[in-house]
DNA sequence: TCTCGCTTTTGACTTAAGTCAAGGATAGCA
DNA sequence: TGCTATCCTTGACTTAAGTCAAAAGCGAGA
């Protein structure tokens, strides 16, 4: 095993290699031997993305889709009149902008944009289809990520549509305390990787309620509030919110 | 191809065989041949339900998913308050309830139930799963249905999220219209299949609602609303509101 | 360390949509 | 044809959240 991350840190071209970030972490290839993950590398590239730096954008032209290897990703649309609206928050490890592959489109229908320093990965579209068709067990995990995907987007749907913001942010809190990796119960605490603007875009609301809401909970000493860092003080009354 | 369809509206075991109600319609398997769609049907069964008939329910010990025939289905959920929320209205020749296949799921996540006189093909997930090891062509169909859900709620939530519920309606007049088949600008007028109540679940709001905004542009002449049927008297101006 | 610009908070106000309650309309059935 | 239950509409009122404007906080670079 570490033979195997060691080449493929030196195919990802990474300056300082970090061990753990490689495509054996990527679910829809975690099936494949270092040959095929080789060849994968072969044909992608690796970018390296500051803060707020655009990935692409509404309209261009489709050219293949991303994977995030480290740091949080913004996948959005805007209306006409300006509003943005966030369609996924993608973390390290998953896909994005792999669905207008299935869709004949020629243009990318979302924009994205990196929500810190990030690395992601570039898998060109051609190449791709012709990996596909070489590799036909990957179908199954194609569709594994588009049911986690369905799955994400009927729960958001629902709680936009049922729940107020308060409930909604409280889901947003418990689902990152879940998601993200070790401290269980330790120091719960979460750090957010991105403007409030853009967390109040994703659940459906805007920076001033949302700074409003968390003053809320913080008044009820239920989280407490320090920059981007949020600390939950009561887990079970928060979880109570959540409906 | 009559001599296709008459074998198997046979299979179908109809009473009065409709010609047009055959699984050759349904894109996830149309690209099979008469033999293959006669083993569908052999491991399938149809069902018949009356409207509002309930076909499964959240928390249901997971058998398997359904094809729509003839009329129209909705999937839902309720929240522990009671509060409906629409998750997919399903019309003829496509699936619902097939995304748990592929997520280890042991119950229904969400309800569904008939809005209308309807005609359901159930396909148990046992003798399914088995079919698709023996046709592993079918994996693109399901990404590709997969990819088409992943847009349509995309843009659910969009507008949701950024919309009002006067852009919200126009926009599902709109879409319905489309969908609908024939009648292109002849006849401008859509029926709709489904209580006020319901669609107004749909489009994130409640009855009242939608009985006033409905109102609001039946007053501005835009359309004009008699019971179930909406007529499109001023399109371009309800494509305006669209946004 | 200071500044400038961006982000966040706060306040006062508006508004779209939800709630509650009542009255009509309508469809399915006796 | 009439009855009843369900569906739909309407009115009066409340409320959550959005808008607009200003001040405060903060952070990256000079």
């Amino acid at each position: 095993m570490g033979n195997r991350l060691s080449k493929l840190s030196a195919n990802l071209k990474e300056p300082q290699p970090n061990k753990s970030i490689t495509l054996l972490n990527v679910p829809l290839f975690s099936q494949f031997e270092v040959s095929e993950l080789r060849q994968i590398s072969g044909f992608s590239s690796v970018k390296r993305l500051k803060k707020h730096e655009p990935i692409f954008l509404q309209g261009d032209v489709y050219t293949g889709f991303y994977l995030v290897l480290k740091g949080r990703i913004k996948v959005y649309t805007l209306s006409p009149d300006g509003k943005e609206s966030i369609v996924h928050l993608v973390r390290p490890f998953d896909p994005f902008a792999e669905v207008p592959l299935f869709e004949q489109l020629k243009h990318y229908p979302v924009s994205a944009q990196a929500l810190e320093e990030s690395i992601v990965f570039f898998i060109p579209k051609d190449d791709f289809i012709r990996f596909i068709e070489a590799h036909p067990q990957i179908y199954f995990k194609i569709i594994t990520g588009f049911a986690k995907k369905l799955r994400e987007l009927t729960t958001r749907l629902e709680s936009i549509t049922t729940n107020e913001v308060t409930a909604r942010l409280a889901n947003y809190l418990i689902m990152e305390l879940e998601e993200s990796p070790s401290q269980k119960d330790s120091q719960r605490s979460i750090t957010l990787s991105m403007l409030k603007a853009t967390l109040a875009g994703y659940l459906g609301t805007i920076t001033e309620t949302l700074s409003r809401t968390f003053k809320k909970l913080q008044d009820e000493g239920i989280i407490a509030v320090e920059g981007k860092t949020i600390t939950i003080l009561d887990y079970n009354r928060l979880k109570a919110l959540t409906k």
